[in-house]
DNA sequence: CGGTTGTTTGAATCCGTTCAATACCTGTGG
DNA sequence: CCACAGGTATTGAACGGATTCAAACAACCG
């Protein structure tokens, strides 16, 4: 079978069953990145045992909002979302954007209170993980508490990266280190790392790297100019990951 | 007495004893802002039994540096320092500045190496708590795991704000909130609000705030004309902490 | 289809950078 | 105590990269 991938294939409206199949980790797709992975087998029941809930959420829907009270943590487990950090005066900033296995939600732990809104880019599935009951799990097992502490830990390297890239990188060099940075994710999860679709607008990119969707696509058309990709529309094709990399 | 301050009276080469004073946590200065005010008075002695080391550091020297085995969180005790990212073609980006209190190495949990250079900016005292037995301490204490994740999180948070300063504001803007934020630290810290020097030079603070030194002191001199900040060299007093929040 | 949303491209403008010159502190030694 | 040196800060003028405003075009959905 090719790579038929959730990357690829986005889930349509109807793509999603009422009853969401298979509440049981060891049948999730994303098994293999998810936490579940990180526990020793005999302990998979234990995460099963959570009150652990699986939601779908339709394109543009929220998964939760800057001010609800913090609950749950969430893992992505099919489609894709945004972060979005927001002030007052209406400015945003989007934080990131989540694939399959990554968690959402980690910087609510410490006011307990979410401080961004997670919106759904495509039709997608996450499954909630009650903090209290995952706190309660982690008491009694280390490779819970470790792997949560990774994460969180991984989340602020990934933001002092991201700041790098803001405070140091011309427009060009951050869509071409977008996109790099894409490729290398999807490839982490058995994709194709030279080919795949853009789950998110023009504006959506900019807001994320800090400039206005028309730059996004003067640099993506610049990227092209150079033989380092081609696209049409948001379906992105990598020549030469090589020269990507090197900005 | 008057708030004679670690914030306004940096130390001298010849402030740091050879022998730090008080190695116990119920004599730190910190202490209120410290892990250790969080633990209940009997599990005091666990941390302070904790091979816990305090070190000195001279302005400019390094606390961590990248690359480095991840054996210790630091706490800053006195003084002050800046964490700074590196890329290889040399460009970096200045993360953070950490007043008393404050971890640094955060970061490198995930990967047990640190992600950033920690570089002290006047001669400063540090608290080096070794990770590993840290660890082992929040086994027992739910405290200390709660406070650990509560780190962790908040940087998370303060890194998402300082993502949407670079990605949105104006430089007279990000200068503003630069003064503000430090200002409400040192408020937190029982200095002055309204009166401080700063412990950096125009080029950190440029290189925090993505934008080069001479723009720093050119919206500094606006935020002067307009009537919101006094300002000689290093020594900042704020005239307007109200218009300067409104940016 | 038609309407809506998203994308591309151009020209003028503006904010921050660059380059360069001057002024300023701070500590050191005459 | 003053003068001097080195790093630090300010200020100006020219430049350039990204934004803004505007218009045309493409893709998508019902």
């Amino acid at each position: 079978m090719t790579a038929t991938s959730i990357a690829e294939v986005p889930l349509t409206r109807r793509d999603i069953p009422p009853m969401i199949v298979g509440n049981d980790c060891g049948e999730c797709a994303t098994r293999r990145i998810c936490i579940w992975s990180h526990l020793d087998p005999p302990n998979h029941d234990r995460l099963d045992g959570l009150g652990r809930v699986t939601r779908k959420v339709h394109a543009g829907e929220a998964i939760f909002r800057a001010g609800d009270a913090f609950r749950n943590l969430y893992v992505a487990r099919a489609g894709s979302s945004k972060t979005v950090f927001m002030r007052e005066d209406g400015r945003h900033q989007i934080t990131g954007f989540q694939l399959a296995g990554e968690f959402l939600g980690l910087d609510a732990i410490a006011s307990g209170v979410h401080q961004t809104d997670a919106i759904a880019l495509e039709n997608s599935v996450v499954c909630a993980l009650p903090y209290a009951e995952l706190e309660r799990l982690a008491d009694s097992l280390r490779e819970v508490r470790d792997y949560l502490n990774q994460a969180m830990s991984e989340e602020i390297t990934r933001e002092a990266g991201l700041l790098m890239l803001m405070g140091n990188l011309s427009a060009e060099e951050r869509v071409a280190a977008f996109l790099v940075n894409l490729s290398d994710r999807y490839a982490m999860r058995g994709y194709s790392p030279l080919e795949f679709n853009l789950r998110m607008n023009r504006e959506e990119i900019g807001c994320y790297l800090g400039m206005k969707l028309e730059t996004v696509s003067r640099m993506l058309a610049r990227l092209h100019e150079r033989g380092l990709i081609d696209l049409q529309a948001r379906q992105i094709r990598i020549r030469d990951l090589h020269g990507l990399r090197a900005a």
